[in-house]
DNA sequence: TGTCAATATTGACGCATGTCGAAGTCGAAG
DNA sequence: CTTCGACTTCGACATGCGTCAATATTGACA
C-alpha cells in the first residue's frame, strides 16, 4: 500500500500487537476486534470465503456467488460488502464485473487472536 | 444429568471433520459454527474471556468478573451464560459461588476452523 | 445516444441482541 | 425458620442486523 491511510480495518487492528495472552484485552481492543470477528459470524458470510478462496485465482465475480445462494442479489451485494469493509475482503472492479479475493492474511490473524485469548 | 448427551454444543459441532478448505462449507454446517463465532464476537465477551483463563487455577468466581467490569450485573451474567451455552465456558457452583472456566479446546478449535476457512 | 446487464444503494420490515432494574432462587449462617 | 448475599431469570426498552423490492449507478455495446 504505497499512499496513507487514516483509518485502519478491523483488520488490520488485529494485525499489530499481540499478547491478548494473560493480560485481560483493553476495552479499546476489544471494540475494534469485535467488528471483524462479528463480520465472520454470519452463516452466509461464512459460507461466502470459501467459494471465493477456492475459485480460480483465488478471486471471485459476484456473478458466480448470486447462482450459488438462495439470496437476493441485494443480500449478497451486502454482506460481500461487510466483509469488504473489514478488511477480509479485496475488491476490484474489472469492466462490468466486480471480483473479491480473500485476504487471507488478515483471516489467519483473526485465527491466530482468537487462538491466543483463552491461553 | 451425568452423561449420554443428545444435543450438542457450538464448540462441539465444531471440534470434529475439519476441511473446510477449499470446498464451499455447506448450509448445515455455517448454521451449527455461526453462533460460536456470534458468542465471542461481542466485545465485552471477548474481554471476560481473557481475565478468566488468567485467573487462579484457570477459573474465576463472577463476583471477581463483576468488579473488572463497569456493568450490571445482570449483563454480565447474561454474557457468562451465553459463553457458557455455545461450550466455551464451563460453570460450577461451590457454594454460593460461581466458578467459570474457558474451555480452551473449544477456543483452540474456532481458532483452527477459521484459519482454514481463507486457505 | 440509448439500451441492456451487473452491482450497489435505499428504505422498510421484522427479528435478534445488549442493557438495565426488579424479582426469583438457592446456599450458608444465625 | 429467617435473613443475607451471590447469582440468575424476567420484562421492558432501544438499537442493531438480515432480508427483500425498488431504485440508482456504471460500463459495454449497438
Amino acid at each position: 500500500m504505497s499512499k496513507s491511510k487514516l483509518t485502519l480495518t478491523a483488520a488490520e487492528s488485529v494485525a499489530c500487537c499481540s499478547p491478548v495472552l494473560t493480560d485481560p484485552m483493553s476495552e479499546d481492543r476489544a471494540e475494534r476486534i469485535a467488528p471483524l470477528l462479528k463480520a465472520i459470524a454470519d452463516p452466509v458470510r461464512l459460507r461466502l470465503l470459501s467459494p471465493v478462496a477456492a475459485h480460480e485465482g483465488g478471486e471471485a465475480c459476484v456473478c458466480d456467488l448470486n447462482d450459488a445462494f438462495e439470496l437476493s442479489q441485494p443480500t449478497i451485494s451486502h454482506h460481500l460488502k461487510v466483509l469488504h469493509e473489514v478488511g477480509l475482503l479485496d475488491r476490484s472492479k474489472r469492466g462490468v464485473w466486480v471480483y473479491y479475493r480473500v485476504r487471507s492474511r488478515a483471516l489467519g490473524d483473526s485465527a491466530t487472536l482468537l487462538a491466543g485469548v483463552g491461553r
